[in-house]
DNA sequence: GGTGTCACGTA
DNA sequence: CGTACGTGACACCT
């Protein structure tokens, strides 16, 4: 179709396209982010952008954009373009969000003082085609008809949207309008262009104004033959002739403008990936960003991939008799990266590199590095330690001297964006794409990485990543890092690897009990409705609810109306007397219950090992507070308030070989560190009574004696002390005790009245995090916080609830792992044959070995109300039992 | 097949 | 309009 020896040279109209996509897609809602702005001048700009990129494979790109509405024709005709109304207020600012997503994909655009994007593309146009460039332009105005020759086309978009760009050259501008392109304008002219406030002549259609052309060529020429031409039309083009002429001027493309940029200088050049993620990343278009990164790929592939493969060091493959030289050659201040291979679920080798060279040891020579591997002085550098060092566990090996883990290391310095693979952390912190192979195809276009490469983008990043952990503001996250979360990695390690075991005849008795429960719901509610419905879709429920049963509109969700439990339970109170109505919430309510506590034992039954046991996977930088997160199955949201649900919890069971579970939780640790971080006398003073909280803290607000604090009050006193480290509002408070916001205020300023401190703390805490741009646990653990202080009041408002709470949720999580570190060292010292097996985040669970239960208890005890010291007391709870139910307490 | 939304379990 | 998470079904996208 083109001549391939041609470059290609691809400009476009970004104002005009942006604006098209942005009312083809407005309709649609999405394309809103979070933050209330709107995206879709964006989204369907790139979109169009990457077809037209992988379709034309263009050699040479540019995008022109108009400067204003202002330009040299409406200093002529101050009534060019206008009616065309306000710009609507959710396209405004959506073009220099695309011409910063644009810079970050190393795109040139171009503006230009007074004239329109038009006339830049006419101007390039014009170079590109004297270059020898086969040119193609995308515009949304016709006027650019006038460009095409042999070496121009235009893509033009169709009226719906601006993925169907229509292709225009020279005979398919012919076929529609019966004139060549050279010609449109005398056409336009004529006929008038409604979208640029351009009338033509009246009674003077595209047929009539081609057929003139066709006799006279061009306005001027047909102007001077206006006496010749008969009828009402002939008439109007004498009596307007000046409108002709003037459109005729005005609809001219400037085709020699003085511009920074010429064809040559557009050449494509590889995205900044750094900056398209974050210019993606915060307009929330994962999709989009993922497509773009995909096209940076292809180029990186063709050239700066290469390089970067070329810079690692050559890799060579040790006999086992090699290994033990070769690492002591090694120069690697911070000790060797380490990369243990899994393939298939096999060990498959270990990869091992300095910043300058690279080993890789094979299975079969893994005799050589067995000791090197278990020698704790030996030290070792990981991207993810934990789960090389279960791996290598499950192969008969055991690591020692894990001094580096660069994840977690991310992890503390950037708390809200941990590094998920080492790619993403390559990227991060050595601004460099590291190449992936894409394991689901059959002939990978980039090889995989071996082992000992891997390694030594570890070391690497570990080399970076130390740099900035060691400066002098990062003194506190080092401490961390150090202190705690280092020596927590083989503690959570083993009680991976140990699992908690489970009694998979309860479970499938549950089960069946629940399947058969749903059921009977299931039957109550259609029989209700007189109807089937899938009481798991949302909006099947919502046609239910408010379409049939028409019940009063709940809560607005982005898609809808609510139907969660608390909006439900509003609508049954709604309904007066028992109907199908009430009939159907109920049932609906219960069929929820049920089937969710299905799925959850279906989920955990499937995650059980053949060794008969569950082994959760810990994130220790799962959480920005500090705390960390479970998954695979999550165990930290085993049910445990509803009857139901704490049947599930009986199934985990002690294994065979040990006596009981014992668990250990904190008792109201963070109300606790409220108390200590505020200094308020008279919270700490509670705790120091050691007597029921809540009912002390209930007499002081109500001024009553602690005996006739009354259960209605106990209960709003609970309430409110836990909503305030959440940062609860008398909205909140109102909304959860189902009391007036009026009384939920006289509350809050009653109990503020004792307990003032808290408040002032509280209010501190975001003061400080304002100014600062973060906040600080007790133990120097720092989450940033960029939102505190941005324009937009929701945004605002929840970095606020956030910060307030973070040290709070922040300290509890500190001293748990530290509590954690203290027990694992004192059963070790001790050679307990117990285990510690689960955290949930205030509560320990241990699988009691025979006759160690006292002295378990007692290390337990001791370490964790001594993991941190406060001004009250950490009060510890144990529970013992066959099974994590019957161990509560 | 991948992704976002909703709902819901825990501390 | 209460923090911190993970999971699954559904609905919609490509």
């Amino acid at each position: 179709m083109s001549d391939p020896q041609k470059p290609t040279l691809l400009i476009i109209d970004g104002h005009s396209l942006a604006f098209r996509a942005f009312f083809a897609l407005v309709q649609t809602g999405n394309f809103i982010t979070d933050e209330g702005q709107h995206t879709e001048a964006v989204y369907g700009f790139l979109s169009m952008m990457l077809r037209l990129l992988k379709d034309e494979e263009p050699t040479h790109l540019g995008v022109a954009f108009d400067l204003s509405r202002k330009s040299f024709r409406t200093d002529e005709y101050a009534e060019y373009k206008e009616g065309r109304g306000e710009t609507p207020p959710e396209f405004s600012g959506q073009v220099g969000l695309l011409q910063d997503a644009l810079t970050a994909m190393n795109v040139t655009w171009i503006t230009k003082e007074d004239y329109e994007a038009d006339d830049i593309l006419a101007t390039l146009a014009a170079q590109g085609a004297q270059q020898g460039f086969r040119v193609l332009v995308v515009s949304g105005d016709r006027d650019s008809f006038q460009l095409i020759d042999d070496d121009v086309t235009v893509l033009y978009p169709s009226a719906m949207g601006v993925t169907e760009l229509k292709r225009y050259d020279a005979q398919a501008v012919f076929d529609k309008y019966k004139v060549w392109p050279h010609q449109y304008p005398e056409l336009a002219a004529l006929v008038g262009e409604k979208a640029d406030n351009l009338p033509g002549i009246d009674k003077v259609g595209p047929v009539t104004a081609a057929k003139w052309i066709a006799q006279w060529g061009t306005v001027d020429e047909i102007l001077a033959h206006a006496d010749e031409i008969k009828g009402v039309a002939g008439n109007n083009l004498r009596e307007q002739r000046d409108r002709a002429e003037r459109n005729r001027r005005l609809n001219a493309l400037v085709r020699d403008l003085d511009l920074p940029y010429g064809p040559v200088d557009l050449a494509r050049r590889p995205i900044d990936e750094v900056a398209v993620r974050e210019v993606l990343g915060a307009l929330q278009m994962r999709t989009m960003l993922d497509r773009v990164l995909k096209l940076g790929q292809t180029d990186a592939a063709a050239t700066s991939g290469a390089i970067a493969r070329s810079a690692a060091p050559e890799v060579r493959t040790l006999a086992a008799d090699e290994v033990a030289a070769w690492i002591a050659a090694q120069d690697a201040p911070l000790g060797l990266a380490v990369s243990v291979e899994v393939e298939g679920g096999e060990f498959a080798g270990v990869g091992l590199s300095s910043l300058t060279a690279s080993a890789h040891v094979p299975v079969t020579a893994l005799d050589g590095l067995r000791d090197w591997l278990a020698d704790v002085s030996a030290p070792k550098v990981f991207f993810g330690a934990k789960r090389q060092l279960e791996d290598a566990e499950h192969a008969g090996l055991t690591i020692r001297g894990a001094v580096h883990d660069t994840r977690v290391m991310g992890g503390i310095l950037s708390p809200t964006r941990v590094p998920a693979t080492l790619g993403d952390q390559v990227l991060g912190a050595l601004e460099e794409s590291m190449p992936v192979s894409d394991p689901n195809q059959l002939v990978p276009e980039v090889p995989a990485l071996g082992p000992a490469t891997e390694a030594w983008y570890v070391a690497r990043v570990a080399d970076a990543v130390n740099a900035t952990l060691a400066t002098e503001v990062n003194a506190n996250a080092r401490r961390v890092y150090d202190e705690i979360e280092l020596p927590l990695i083989p503690v959570l390690a083993g009680m991976e690897l140990d699992g908690v075991a489970i009694d998979r005849g309860v479970l499938a008795g549950q089960r069946e009990v629940l399947e058969k429960g749903a059921e009977t719901y299931r039957t109550a509610a259609f029989a209700a409705i007189g109807h089937e419905v899938n009481l798991g879709s949302p909006k099947q429920l919502q046609t239910v609810l408010f379409d049939e049963l028409k019940l009063p509109p709940t809560r607005k969700t982005k898609t809808g109306y609510s139907t969660d439990a608390d909006s439900l339970a509003d609508l049954l109170e709604s309904i007066e007397e028992e109907n199908e109505g009430s009939i159907f919430l109920q049932s609906l309510l219960r069929h929820r219950d049920a089937t969710k506590l299905k799925q959850m034992i279906e989920t955990l039954e499937k995650s059980i090992g053949s060794d008969g046991r569950i082994h959760t996977t810990y994130d220790q930088v799962g959480a920005a507070t500090g705390r960390m997160s479970s998954n695979d199955p999550n165990l930290q949201n085993i049910p445990v308030r509803s009857e139901e649900g704490r049947r599930i919890r009986s199934a985990f069971i002690a294994g065979e070989g040990f006596e009981s579970l014992l668990t250990a939780d904190y008792s109201q640790i963070e109300m606790r560190i409220m108390a200590h971080l505020s200094g308020d006398a008279g919270l700490i003073e509670a705790f120091r009574e050691g007597e029921d909280l809540h009912r002390y803290v209930g007499s002081h607000v109500f001024g009553v004696a602690p005996g006739d604090v009354t259960p209605a009050m106990r209960n709003k006193v609970k309430a409110m002390s836990y909503g305030l480290a959440y940062g609860l509002g008398p909205f909140g408070l109102a909304k959860q005790l189902r009391i007036t916001q009026a009384e939920a205020r006289q509350l809050m300023t009653d109990y503020f009245e004792r307990f003032g401190r808290v408040r002032d703390y509280l209010r501190d805490v975001v003061q400080q995090a304002k100014s600062d741009g973060y906040t600080e646990t007790i133990f120097g653990r720092r989450r940033p916080f960029p939102d505190l202080n941005s324009p937009n009041r929701v945004l605002r408002d929840n970095a606020e609830r956030a910060a307030l709470n973070s040290p709070i949720q922040g300290s509890a999580a500190d001293i748990m792992k530290i509590a954690m570190l203290g027990v694992a060292a004192d059963m070790a010292q001790a050679r307990l044959g117990s285990r510690m097996l689960l955290q949930v985040h205030d509560e320990l669970i241990f699988e009691v070995a025979p006759g160690e239960r006292k002295q378990l208890e007692e290390i337990v005890t001791r370490r964790m109300s001594t993991a941190a010291t406060l001004d009250v007391p950490l009060t510890v709870q144990v529970g013992i039992g066959p099974d994590w139910d019957a161990a509560a307490h």
